[in-house]
DNA sequence: AACTTTAATCGTAATATTACGATTAAGTAG
DNA sequence: CTACTTAATCGTAATATTACGATTAAAGTT
């Protein structure tokens, strides 16, 4: 199959597995840390910094967009790609509450 | 391909994405939050809460152990799960850095 | 010992992901 | 308009993931 079963768990639960599954791959990770750290982000210094293809970054960088991770700016011939603050914002909640969550009591 | 260029990441970065890549499935999410909020957490209990075969279960266990998040004690036929809380801690701490490390600061 | 229960593993099929090169589209510069 | 640059998209190939049923292994029960 390899087809997720997704209409069979919660919204809840399929957007917070979206959030950490964008966030599952050790170049997107690599993205967004490039992204906060630095203050450019125009596409191809993205590329230049990652041991990746253009189009391999291209797609990676979709995937956050389409995560909400991240929003670009088309800047003349050149695409800003910058954190999306209100949605890092949600995610961090989110992802935080998971883990709040669990009070540190196990049955065994 | 389909292969994930792990060598050209750091070990901080394969880490990273391989714990929120655990946490990429909204089937893993329920049985992470079922372990949490439940008092039982023996395999047959959550195989019976989620909408999925007991193998796919089973596999959906595995991966969670595999990232270290949770452990299973076995007890007699059966086998207890619980979340690994050392593991848990240290997943917490890693996820929260890299979202505390975004300070609000684009460049667009 | 024979039967039952529980959960892992095997085998398999369908779909998704990762990656790359080549092409395309859109903007700039000459 | 033509040439160049930038980044998305297309086409393709390899590998991974998801899911299930069937089988197996281990423990408990009769």
């Amino acid at each position: 199959m390899g087809l997720t079963k997704t209409e069979e768990f919660t919204k809840a639960q399929n957007d917070l597995a979206s959030l950490t599954k964008a966030l599952g791959h050790p170049a997107r990770i690599a993205i967004l840390q490039f992204l906060i750290k630095s203050k450019s982000c125009v596409c191809g210094d993205i590329v230049d910094e990652l041991p990746l293809s253009q189009s391999t970054v291209s797609q990676h960088l979709y995937e956050l967009k389409k995560a909400g991770l991240i929003k670009g700016d088309i800047e003349g011939p050149t695409v800003c790609y910058c954190i999306d603050e209100k949605a890092w914002s949600k995610a961090k909640k989110v992802i935080g509450e998971l883990f709040e969550s669990y009070k540190g009591i196990n049955c065994c």
